[in-house]
DNA sequence: CACTGCGACGAAAACGTTTTCGTGTTGAAA
DNA sequence: TTTCAACACGAAAACGTTTTCGTCGCAGTG
């Protein structure tokens, strides 16, 4: 194995010094074109490539950004790091990933891992259990040592830092209002608990929908689903005997459980009940029926998360004063597991 | 903002040298118990935190390793990364995510922002068109220039360096033996391009374990799709007037295809054709009927990948002359695309 | 008193860059 | 012949660590 090459050894071998070199592989007018071609010359025949690391170090950035995300099992999430990846790699940035695994303690060890200089910034959604906590020291802390930061998706209001959103109440409502456009009266909602924040938006986004629409709210209809494992059943038992003819779940996998169930009643999905899910991942794609759903664009959110992180990190210090939220709209996908409009 | 926190800082503010707060935070036994003392409670009291980018530069190493897929919207992959997470964290290593999008000129790049310092070492599964070239250049001089290499998935044979591979020819003909053992006949392969090497070695699985069970290979019954996005009509194509009464695909999408294809000949799965495909992804599991699969273990396979790497990077430097392929197995999960023995 | 030894600390090099500020040599102008 | 740019290059500091090798003062010994 070589000894890596470095400055230091190009100058050895060409007999200059180090600064000359540095300068030639940098163009400087100040280097006689002999030397400077002489000294390209060889570095690119050695293929000489400058140590990352000692670059970091000297100018103080490393021209990377850090992810922090609860689970990467996840087809939202894997969308949103490629949006994340995408842009990044176009303004030179590298990415790093982590996972939290939605626990609080490795997101805060992250956390300290990226922010002792292996990165300038980073883009995460919060775990499950910090929201639950309602622990944000560790943002707070990171913002305080000037680490930019944007959160995304699972994001918390009281801290001051740039987020992406989408608008899940709004989309909760575009669901909602598609089901009640193609006839539907009785519609549950199948949700998640609370503190996740989404969980409580996609609540709002339904409630007011069936409001503006003259249906009065039912909370025999909605369901909070608690654990994801024991979704499947809690969900089967939730719409026996409860003869709905509409249903809207906050994200696939619910809305599958719910079709499963509605079939296994003996009844169809769509022509006696309607299902909306929320997410464009594959299954909603390839189940049969295949699902309508709310789509969140994770892409587009990756791209303006690294966008907006990448904008703050190249800006001279003094104006960095106010923070923005982006919203990325949620489109409605139509497919085949509601009516169509008659 | 306030100025990070440094050993010079440390040193100005508590008016000793800098070596000597080195030396008092790790414990040196040089310095007197007093000053020790003093200089861990400021450190501990501001939170000082080494940098990582200045130790990684004196160390030569940076607890890093990059890991380069082909894509990241993609079960299998994601259950990778997770498994090389788990062990990289558990043994205090950091994990560089970097997409090559499948395209060969992204998989160098990446290569080479990683090789310059960044990392200790890689792990990568190769982008369908650097296979597709066949050109590895890359690979080896990155072998050379003394970074750890490990391959997984999808492999070539003749790289010098670790790889974790399943047995493909062993799972193909486990999934054809259990068509087989059901009382299928005639069984249908629909497959990937040769250059991708699980879409050869999965078919030579497919051949020996229909010549195992007597029967001849019949080349009308093999399909191998070219691209992924016109694979459903190309299999519904396919399909048509074969009368086969069992499908083996190398993937799950494929095997979804087929049953929409199946369905649509109003044909019944799994009573008419049994269905088995390969990948063990969200869809397998709740796709109706659910599939009958090849699990290939992802999580294992990231984690050994993970473990190869750190291995090979913690050794030292003379005792490394060989190198390991790890098979890790696969299963065959049984769900209801198949037919129950009889 | 002179010497040794040791405890406690500091100076400096090193990792690989970039950049500022010399400095020595040339050639031309005065 | 002197003077002064202009040119071409080198020395050194800096980024934040760790570590080796002093060095200083003081106590103990002969």
């Amino acid at each position: 194995m070589k000894p890596k090459l470095t400055l230091k050894n190009i100058a050895k071998e060409l007999d200059v010094s180090i600064s000359t070199v540095s300068k030639a592989l940098r163009d400087s007018p100040e280097i006689g074109e002999e030397t400077r071609e002489k000294i390209k010359a060889f570095a690119k025949h050695y293929n000489y490539k400058p140590n990352n690391i000692a670059l970091s170090l000297k100018n103080r950035k490393t021209k990377t950004i850090g992810i922090i995300i609860p689970e990467i099992v996840h087809h939202f999430f894997t969308t949103v790091i490629s949006g994340v990846e995408k842009v990044a790699n176009e303004m030179g940035y590298n990415v790093f990933v982590c996972l939290s695994d939605n626990s609080f303690d490795k997101e805060v060890l992250n956390m300290e891992m990226l922010a002792n200089g292996s990165t300038d910034g980073f883009i995460l959604s919060l775990a499950k259990e910090t929201m639950q906590k309602g622990d944000y020291h560790h943002l707070v802390e990171a913002i305080n040592q000037g680490m930019p930061l944007v959160l995304f998706d699972r994001v918390v209001e009281s801290i001051a830092c740039d987020k992406v959103i989408i608008d899940d109440v709004a989309g909760a409502k575009k669901a909602v209002q598609h089901l009640f456009d193609i006839g539907c009266r009785k519609i549950a909602l199948i949700s998640t608990v609370d503190y996740v924040s989404v969980g409580k938006l996609r609540t709002k986004g339904y409630k007011e929908s069936l409001e503006e629409n003259g249906i009065t709210y039912n909370g025999d209809l909605v369901l909070k689903v608690e654990e994801m494992e024991d979704s499947e059943t809690e969900i089967q038992e939730f719409l026996k005997e409860k003869d709905v003819d509409g249903v809207f779940a906050v994200n696939e996998h619910f809305a599958i459980s719910a079709i499963k169930a509605i079939n296994d009643q003996g009844k169809k999905v769509p022509e006696d009940v309607s299902v909306i899910g929320f997410t464009d991942g594959e299954l909603s794609k390839r189940f049969i029926p295949s699902l309508t759903t709310v789509s969140q664009h994770g892409m587009r959110i990756g791209e303006e998360s690294a966008r907006l992180l990448i904008e703050k990190l190249e800006r001279t210090p003094t104006e960095e004063d106010y923070y923005k939220t982006i919203i990325v709209e949620t489109g409605l996908v139509i497919r085949n597991s509601t009516k169509s409009k008659k």
